[in-house]
RNA sequence: GUGCGUUUAGCUCAGCUGGAUAGAGCGUUUGGCUACGGACCAAAAGGUCGGGGGUUCGAAUCCUCUAACGCACGCCA
């Protein structure tokens, strides 16, 4: 169904056109003076010139012959050229009925929906998870779910580091450790065994070792960058503990992520796409878009229009080894064979513009894409902790993401079991809905690309814009609901009426402008959009629900209709928190 | 050095793509529970939108200069 916001000008373009004005000054625009109205038109002023007529004039003219409007319940021009507008609450009604009766509450399936992958999470399997990752994670998720829901086809891709050096240095530590292991003995031609020869906790501790090692110690990185050849290479014993190591971290990953709602469609990582390598650098060679420059390979992407240096695209090091340009424009190429996407987005820190840029010109230059594919990449801002430095552990470490997260449950359990009554379970089970959605809004409700201040006081918070106040309003509704059904109500929607207070007729505008705040945060790739529509709504909610008796409301009829409109809202609420990546519990 | 980003209330952030008196939350001050969840609601105080210049009837928003901070600039990812 159409946005209410296009309704409305419709009517307001027809009122220019009678009034002997061009249509498009019609554009009608959420009031920015609730006092005054609540939508407004500045076309008159916008018409001025070309109409060489003073504005109020102008207004006036319109505003005459839209006193009858049906859409319109008052129409006043005032100074300097303002149309000052209000709608007929029969109007609202009419809408959020349809609304209610539509699929996704009416949002508008897209013209030509998009097949797109998108690239997030990155995590790196010779890694523990920091909180580094937590934002590629939230942000993609919910990327992902809002391009879901508006009707694209979307692939969630987490793009595993899992051939690069990192493993090298962990297989070199291990070797260092247990020299005896059968996958280092390369005569070795038996089966190897099945239980990996390190555990989780292991794995995380080698690699930050044997990365201090390797920078302190020459002959040691020698060593790994070896070892990193012989398992790229498939030297069988180190292909071996390759996948021993991919095995234990993806069961961790997979852990990980399914605590934070967050899924991903496919689990591809760089070790996927290195067959395609040579046959890839072959052709760009073969067609003359690479050349060698000071031993290394590259594509250059400068262009004539850069006002800024671009260096060329490098796709081999120096010793003949791939790199991450490589493995990425391998997995371009992999996503064009097998995928065709439309689009491919990328989730990454903001540092990373440049390289970005680098690899779509190459990309682009050497036709791995369609000239009409998009290659999106959205940068994201550091976590940052209340000293706006990036977010450290109490003693100075890079904090985990599992640290992260468990401390925010165990603030939220306090919380929760501090106010309420509830079985250790349940109050288990709600502690950690709630602080996911702390975490989450906390994040998304800033612009991704900015850096942002972590502040668990503030995110865990039940007051002001939070997920937890969000979820409060959800619960608070259902509460509602479930006495209501407890007496025997029955909920309908056509029971929708017009609506009898200020605070009502808020709520349901609030309400009408679902689908182009979904839209718009769809286009921009904007979650935050969500997020503000949200807040938005609960406080419009919060404030109609202080002022309106609802379960002791004595018109049956009127009641019901009170009833509809909080099933919309909580509707409305939780589809919303569902595209953002967390859900609300039943009691909290 | 070059390029990119940021700068809005004491703090954390919005600002619908140029409109009226720049908005929220936290914090501060004050008021409101014999209704359905007071983990709420209402109100007040608090801003020369980093600074200068320009375009426009009209600028936080567009252009230009400038300052501070952050980041990136070939063999890391």
């Amino acid at each position: 169904m159409k946005k209410i916001l296009d309704l409305i000008s419709e009517e307001m373009q027809k009122g220019f056109e009678q009034a002997g004005y061009a249509g498009e000054l019609g554009r009608v625009t959420l009031s920015n003076r609730p006092d005054l109205c609540e939508y407004q038109c500045n076309g008159a002023m916008a018409g001025a010139k070309q109409y060489k007529k003073a504005p109020l004039l102008i207004a006036q003219d319109v505003a005459a012959v839209l006193q009858e409007s049906e859409v319109f319940s008052e129409v006043s021009a005032v100074a300097p050229g303002f149309l000052n507008l209000k709608v007929r609450e029969s109007f609202l009604t009419a809408y959020i009925k349809e609304m209610r009766s539509s699929e996704k509450f009416g949002l508008e399936e897209p013209k030509e929906p998009k097949k797109v992958v998108i690239d997030y999470g990155g995590p790196n399997i010779a890694k523990p998870l920091h909180v580094g990752h937590l934002r590629s994670a939230v942000i993609g998720e919910s990327v992902k779910r809002i391009l879901r829901y508006c009707g694209h086809e979307v692939i969630g891709d987490i793009h595993l580091g899992d051939w690069g050096q990192p493993l090298g240095l962990v297989i070199t530590e291990l070797r260092e450790r247990q020299p005896d292991l059968v996958y280092f003995d390369e005569i070795y031609t038996g089966e190897y065994p099945k239980e990996a020869p390190f555990t989780i906790a292991e794995l995380e501790e080698m690699y930050p070792t044997a990365s201090k090692k390797s920078k302190e110690d020459a002959e040691y990185k020698a060593r790994a960058m070896e070892v990193t050849f012989k398992m790229q290479s498939g030297v069988r014993g180190y292909r071996a503990v390759w996948e021993q190591i991919l095995k234990v971290s993806i069961a961790d990953l997979k852990k990980n992520y399914e605590r934070l709602n967050v899924e991903f469609d496919l689990w591809k990582g760089e070790s996927d796409v290195h067959e395609l390598i040579p046959g890839m650098v072959e052709a760009m060679k073969r067609e003359g878009y690479a050349h060698e420059s000071e031993g290394a390979l590259v594509v250059d992407v400068k262009e004539e229009s850069d006002v800024k240096e671009v260096p060329p695209c490098m796709i081999l090091k120096s010793d003949g080894a791939a790199l991450y340009n490589t493995t990425d424009l391998a997995t371009i190429l992999d996503r064009m064979n097998h995928i065709h996407p439309d689009e491919i987005i990328y989730f990454t820190d903001k540092r990373q513009e440049l390289y970005f840029e680098q690899v779509f010109r190459c990309a682009r230059k050497t036709k791995l894409v369609n000239p009409e594919t998009e290659l999106i990449w959205i940068g994201f801002g550091t976590m940052n902790g209340k000293d706006g430095k990036p977010f450290k552990t109490r003693d100075g470490g890079v904090m985990r993401l599992e640290m992260l997260l468990q401390e925010t449950i165990d603030e939220m359990y306090r919380k929760i079991t501090e106010n309420r009554e509830m079985p250790e379970e349940e109050a288990a089970q709600t502690a950690q809905t709630i602080a996911l959605s702390a975490l989450k809004y906390g994040d998304l409700s800033n612009q991704a690309s900015k850096d942002y201040i972590f502040d668990m006081e503030r995110f865990t918070s039940f007051e002001g814009d939070t997920g937890p106040y969000i979820l409060y309003t959800i619960v608070r509704i259902k509460s509602i609901l479930a006495k209501y059904a407890e007496q025997g109500g029955k909920i309908e929607a056509a029971a929708l009426s017009d609506t009898k207070s200020e605070s009502e007729k808020a709520l349901v505008m609030q309400l009408t402008a679902f689908n182009a705040a979904m839209e718009n945060a769809c286009a921009e790739i904007a979650p935050h959009k969500v997020c503000a529509y949200i807040y938005d709504l609960a406080n419009a909610f919060n404030r109609f629900y202080h002022e309106t008796k609802i379960l002791a409301e004595e018109n049956e009829e009127r009641k019901a209709g009170l009833i509809a409109l909080l099933v919309l809202t909580r509707d409305v609420l939780e589809a919303c928190i569902d595209v953002l990546g967390f859900s609300a519990p039943e009691r909290m």
